[in-house]
RNA sequence: GUCCCCAUCGUCUAGAGGCCUAGGACUCGGCCCUUUCAAGGCCGUAACACGGGUUCGAAUCCCGUUGGGGACGCCA
């Protein structure tokens, strides 16, 4: 046996990974780097009805973006690789081997094949759900061996593991031990009809192979723990430690996964159908039409989460964020994400000097301090509301120059408009001074990096062209038209006045309309809800200041003139 | 239906028998600051699911009830 720790992290490539996913892939990391040990990621690829290589991207660009990187696995920018020769790391290229393990077991009698339709085992279901008692699988008793492996080679089956006749007990290192009866370990399937092994072969075969000694994963596995260890003492394995995490859920206590996304692609996708013909073909094009016409008249049915991808992509919707693309989108910073993950479930037990909990982390401080110790046993409800208060909080922590150096990379992906051409362009990302009182302005008013631009957004105004945007219609008749002498008046004669300011950055700006107001006996709001109407076409913006500086003085010279043009009443 | 897991403010949680008059964070409400919007500061509302034990003493241990969740696939 090694000492060197290993934790692994398989996610099956059916869409981008979502929030659940990643957390138990970050805990796994922590736990890794925390015993000085490896993180291995593989791809269980083992159902080939499900599975696209555009999923794998996806998912390692997810796992590598939030900083969640893998020691062993498949290669990608530089993260992964195979150091102790335990690959591949993709399921579909691992056959052999469990064809091997399957052969032992057979030959042992310990594994059989059987010949079940799925037509068949489907009545039986029905029958004892009709009956009210729980299914098993019964072997025949009149069974002849001989028989059975001579039928192997001419006729489609399945092999079953000829489960134990006892009582295992699961030693978790969360829930404690938990005892799983005979009656609870059927004889479950080993390998499909598709010759291909099911997830429990391919699970037990891999971690033995791979060395893995912590399994770290969701709670919808403890009941299938006992059948593995069942398959591990069958095949002659030690058993590596068990750990179940808590679920993540829903406000509402549901899964996170999908169930959220589902519903509100369902009722996105009916509006959008209902007001443009066009659309329902668009959505025909992206998915099959088929399972698109099933989904949207079942309301039970799920699609995929590449599906709801397709379909997100296809109509322009805006669905809630469940993956970690999703909030890589809505402009989360990766550290905040995997911050607020760890915290549901996890936290480092540590009081800050002022009393409170330490909540606030870097992944070198999880890589430092975590344990399995601290994980909780209770499910958690996901909170976007705390998670953009961290979100917040990280932003505005950042240095001017960092938040900036973030804001263009989100923008390049995101929003190629903002970053490249913009309607003035680069009026605020040329010039550097102008482009840092930006940062500076942006830090405290966004929550996320996509705020910035966001169509009602705090920067908006800077970002657009001195003519596209329009004036806010309570904001004229409030700080404009009314008043003695009205905002026109006085926006009229503090134009002659910004032409003299120098240097045009927020100081002088502010002392100059100081200096103004003081000499026309008029208070400071006199003048700036006017300027701030007339610039951006709201009352609400950043300091004038920091307004003023960041159109730069042509295009404060050009907005007035605009205001006064088009404003006015005449 | 069967099996399994769980149970502290609305939410995430601290709490490993006396330190608990139950602490922190988010949300919400109020106040301060203020040329607007924010940010920031201060204050406040709000919880040990219920019932039995054990113990000098229980949020903490045991049992039951209730509630929530998960699993019962030739998906993973």
């Amino acid at each position: 046996m090694s000492a060197l720790a290993v934790t692994r992290f398989a996610p099956s490539p059916t869409g981008h990974l979502h929030v659940g996913g990643a957390r138990t892939a970050l805990f796994n990391w922590a736990l890794a780097q925390r015993l000085g040990g490896h993180f291995l990621l593989r791809i269980e690829d083992t159902d080939q009805a499900r599975n696209s290589r555009d999923a794998v991207r996806g998912i390692l660009d997810d796992l590598a973006w939030l900083g969640i990187h893998w020691q062993e696995g498949p290669q990608h920018d530089g993260v992964g690789g195979d150091p102790r020769g335990v690959g591949p790391f993709f399921q579909s290229e691992r056959l052999a081997r469990y064809d091997a393990a399957i052969a032992q077991l057979i030959e042992k009698d310990l594994a059989y094949p059987a010949f079940d339709t799925p037509d068949e085992l489907e009545a039986l279901r029905k029958r004892a759900s009709a009956e009210k008692r729980a299914f098993r699988y019964l072997r025949d008793a009149r069974w002849d061996r001989a028989a059975a492996l001579a039928r192997m080679a001419s006729e489609p089956h399945v092999v079953r593991l000829r489960a134990p006749d006892e009582t295992i007990v699961v030693s978790d290192q969360i829930l404690g031990e938990v005892a799983f009866g005979p009656e609870q370990i059927d004889d479950f399937v080993l390998r499909k009809r598709d010759g291909f092994p099911t997830y429990h072969l391919a699970v037990v075969v891999d971690d033995e192979a791979m060395g893995v000694t912590h399994v770290l994963r969701g709670p919808e596995h403890l009941n299938n723990t006992p059948k593995h260890i069942a398959l591990q003492r069958a095949l002659g394995y030690g058993s590596p430690i068990y750990a179940h995490i808590p679920l993540i859920q829903n406000a509402d206590g549901s899964k996170l996964s999908k169930r959220d996304k589902d519903k509100a692609a369902r009722a996105l996708a009916q509006r959008a159908f209902a007001d443009d013909a066009t659309q329902r073909a668009r959505a025909d094009a992206a998915l099959d039409p088929k399972r698109l016409a099933a989904w949207l008249g079942d309301t039970k049915s799920q699609l995929e989460t590449r599906e709801i991808d397709a379909l997100e992509r296809a109509l322009g919707l805006d669905l809630p964020s469940v993956t970690v693309e999703d909030f890589r989108h809505a402009g989360y910073l990766p550290e905040t994400v995997t911050n607020y993950l760890a915290l549901l479930g996890w936290n480092p037990g540590e009081k800050l000097a002022d009393g409170r909990d330490r909540e606030q982390f870097s992944m070198d401080d999880l890589a430092a301090k975590f344990s399995l110790a601290r994980v909780g046993r209770g499910n958690a409800k996901f909170d976007r509301a705390k998670l953009l208060a961290f979100s917040q909080e990280a932003l505005a922590a950042l240095p001017d120059a960092e938040w900036l150096a973030r804001w263009r990379v989100w923008c390049e992906r995101y929003a190629a408009e903002v970053a490249t051409s913009g309607a003035d362009p680069q009026r605020v990302l040329a010039d550097p001074a102008r482009a840092l009182v930006f940062a500076a302005s942006m830090k405290s008013r966004c929550a996320t990096l996509a705020a910035a631009s966001a169509p009602n957004g705090p920067g908006r105004f800077a970002l657009v062209a001195d003519g596209a945007f329009a004036y806010e219609p309570q904001a004229v008749a409030k700080f404009l038209a009314k008043g003695e002498p009205s905002g026109f008046a006085l926006l009229e004669r503090v134009r002659g006045g910004i032409e003299a300011i120098a240097p045009f950055a927020p100081a002088a700006i502010e002392a100059a309309v100081a200096a103004f107001c003081a000499a026309n006996g008029v208070g400071m709001g006199k003048v700036a809800q006017p300027l701030r109407v007339a610039l951006t076409g709201s009352a609400a913006s950043p300091p004038l200041g920091e307004t003023l500086a960041l159109l730069g003085r042509a295009a404060v010279l050009a907005r007035i003139d605009r205001c006064l043009r088009e404003a006015r009443p005449h």
